[in-house]
RNA sequence: GGGGUCGUAGUUCAGUUUGGUUAGAACGCCGGCCUGUCACGCCGGAGGUCGCGAGUUCGAGUCUCGUCGGCCCCGCCA
């Protein structure tokens, strides 16, 4: 516990009852009696005379008190940096050569008549009125003060802006915020459950919510047609930027819809969120399917503020002597490359440090072709035919002075490794314009896909995902192939929303469950509630889920969503304030019968 | 689980490449002076487990190994 010196000089806030807020304060209040709390944020004592900025969230104000009642200027001279202080005090004009112009505030001051220390404050351990770094780690271990700095307050500002947006939009149309349990069953398919023990039913858990899926489906079958809710969703993952155990969900189903009932619904939802930041979001989004996403830009949420598109250029090599490529080919893999920007030259050291950057997508070497002086170069070995290096070069459409730089691979190591070489070469070539906001749905996603190692077909989305109405059929005989009606919504690159069209009717979800291998025993034990309620009129139905966090983040122009969440978590999923997670008693432990292992 | 990077005063950092006297700077903090400051100014002062632990060495902030922690990425995750 911090000591409380100078207590002696502490007052009681008694009967002050605060006029204004400090940034607030205007010229129309000249002449008048204030009274202003906050903190202290910079003393200026010149003897006989004391200045200090008095901050509260809104702003800052001057105050001034000078020699004529020694008392209240010995008092002025006591305060100090995050003094918890009341002012009451004629608010004056200043001298014109005396204006601040930097300040909103600078044109007035208050003259002190009335000091109250309210608090006092321990040399906090960064500044709290400087924009200078503080190392995140010193920030999160005192986030109550890095909270009190103008970003943070700047970001929750705006997240309670978009928050009260999203639920006016949304109420507006016709949807209504209902809550689901924390305290719920662990949901199928997905990530990492948070476990909680049970105490009152010995050896069971309950689960903490990825999402509200099952209940918001539920929700449809009751009839409440349109449901939404801002909530917090729990996902025991190793985190990233972008990613915390816990975070926040606009969660959203509606009866009836169309996949184009919910894109437009959304598109207008963000409107009016990047309204707030004054953008002007164009409606309606480019539309892009899933496959066509895969072929250009290697990934199902591309950055399509800048070109460096892929070209597949397997073709060229299709009788190729060259074994590796043969090889690669024959297996079902491909060739594809990205033509690098023209007149940009990499030097051998460029080059292996991008084929390291790949290699860490699994990616085994980076090739390249290059025309330079009017001459193909390329990596590839001598047996490769220049027939072959010049259909790339056509395929590619490689200029004068310019590189293709390829991968050979399987399609996933392919599209992984050059889907992340063109984010890069679009960072460290400057091709990404910061202005601009490209919204786009990825559509028409496999409903499933193939696991290598559990040998059977996983859910791309979810279980409850709604096959394309004309793939019904391929489920049992070709399910690769099959489509969902399932779509992500991506801003620069960064997914900020998915959804779908779930299964309402049970004939089609137990064909789903068979073709993932789900067996009608399994099935039933973990969702046949859901199951179950599908026998009982449910109606067709579909929604999505907004990152909250990642669009505030954007919205803030944030690269961490640790940046709009007020008390987030470290890598580790620490929370470096109150130190949690931690041990509990052994008797806490007894009562929800769990015993530790062997640590 | 793996890779990268960082850790030195309250804070942000320099010093580590090439081991060598008492580990520096800025801001902040404390004291003094100062009636128009607003990044106030001037004078003075205090403040260090170089993340932690082993090792190499006559000698380690600096080299080696291990370990802990922050951040970024892969795997994982919709």
């Amino acid at each position: 516990m911090c000591s409380l010196y100078r207590e002696n000089l502490m007052h009681q806030l008694g009967d002050l009852e605060r006029t204004c807020y400090c940034g607030e304060i205007a010229e129309d209040l000249i002449g008048q009696t204030v009274t202003v709390m906050g903190w202290v944020d910079r003393v200026r004592d010149l003897g006989n005379l004391v200045f200090f900025d008095l901050r509260d969230r809104s702003g800052i104000i001057q105050v001034v008190t000078d020699n004529s009642e020694m008392a209240r200027l010995e008092l002025a001279k006591t305060v100090r940096s995050e003094y918890v202080v009341a002012v009451v005090g004629q608010l004056l004009k200043r001298d014109e050569e005396t204006i601040n112009p930097e300040l909103a505030t600078g044109t007035v001051e208050v003259h002190v008549e009335e000091l109250r220390i309210l608090n006092t404050s321990l040399t906090p351990p960064f500044p709290i009125n400087e924009d200078v770094s503080a190392s995140e780690e010193t920030r999160l271990r005192y986030r109550y003060l890095d909270l009190r700095r103008r970003p943070l307050q700047r970001n929750m500002l705006l997240r309670h802006n978009v928050a009260l947006e999203t639920r006016n939009h949304l109420s507006e149309h016709g949807f209504y915020e209902i809550e689901t349990p924390f305290l719920t069953k662990s949901t199928p398919e997905g990530a990492r459950d948070y476990l909680v023990p049970s105490r009152l039913h010995r050896g069971s858990f309950y689960a903490l919510p990825q999402s509200p899926q099952l209940f918001k489906q539920l929700l449809m079958v009751s009839g409440f047609d349109r449901y939404f809710q801002i909530v917090r969703c729990f996902r025991d993952e190793d985190l990233r930027a972008d990613r915390q155990p816990e975070f926040t969900q606009v969660d959203i189903e509606m009866s009836y819809p169309r996949e184009e009932t919910v894109f437009a619904l959304i598109e207008s939802l963000l409107k009016r969120l990047f309204a707030l930041i004054d953008v002007e979001v164009e409606t309606p989004f480019m539309r892009l399917p899933y496959d066509e996403s895969m072929a250009r830009y290697g990934t199902d949420r591309p950055d399509t503020r800048f070109g460096l598109e892929l070209v597949d250029v397997s073709e060229a090599f299709s009788e190729t002597p060259f074994e590796v490529f043969r090889k690669i080919l024959a297996e079902g893999g491909c060739i594809k490359g990205i033509p690098a920007p023209v007149g940009q030259k990499y030097s051998r050291k460029d080059l292996d440090v991008l084929a390291d950057f790949i290699r860490q997508y699994g990616a085994p070497a980076l090739s390249w072709v290059r025309r330079e002086e009017g001459e193909l170069r390329s990596s590839m070995p001598k047996m490769v035919p220049a027939a072959e290096i010049e259909r790339v070069a056509e395929l590619a459409g490689l200029g004068e002075v310019q590189s293709f730089l390829m991968v050979a691979g399987t399609p996933k190591t392919v599209h992984d490794s050059l889907a992340a070489l063109r984010l890069h070469l679009g960072q460290k070539h400057g091709l990404i314009d910061q202005t601009k906001h490209n919204f786009l749905w990825v559509h028409a996603f496999p409903l499933l896909e193939w696991d290598e190692d559990e040998e059977r077909f996983t859910a791309i989305h979810h279980p409850f995902t709604s096959p394309r109405d004309a793939d019904l059929e391929l489920l049992d005989s070709d399910p690769g192939a099959v489509k969902a009606k399932a779509y992500d919504v991506v801003l620069n690159g960064l997914e900020i929303g998915g959804g779908s069209i779930r299964i309402h009717q049970q004939e089609i979800q137990k064909k789903v469950f068979n073709a993932l291998r789900i067996d009608p025993e399994e099935a039933q034990q973990r969702f046949g509630f859901l199951l179950e309620a599908l026998c009982y009129g449910a109606p067709p139905h579909g929604g999505i889920a907004l990152g909250l966090d990642r669009i505030v983040m954007l919205l803030a122009k944030e690269s961490s969503i640790r940046e709009v969440i007020a008390f987030p978590k470290t890598a580790r999923a620490v929370d470096l304030m109150c130190a949690a997670p931690s041990p509990v008693d052994d008797r806490q432990l007894r009562e929800l019968h769990v015993q530790l292992r062997g640590l």
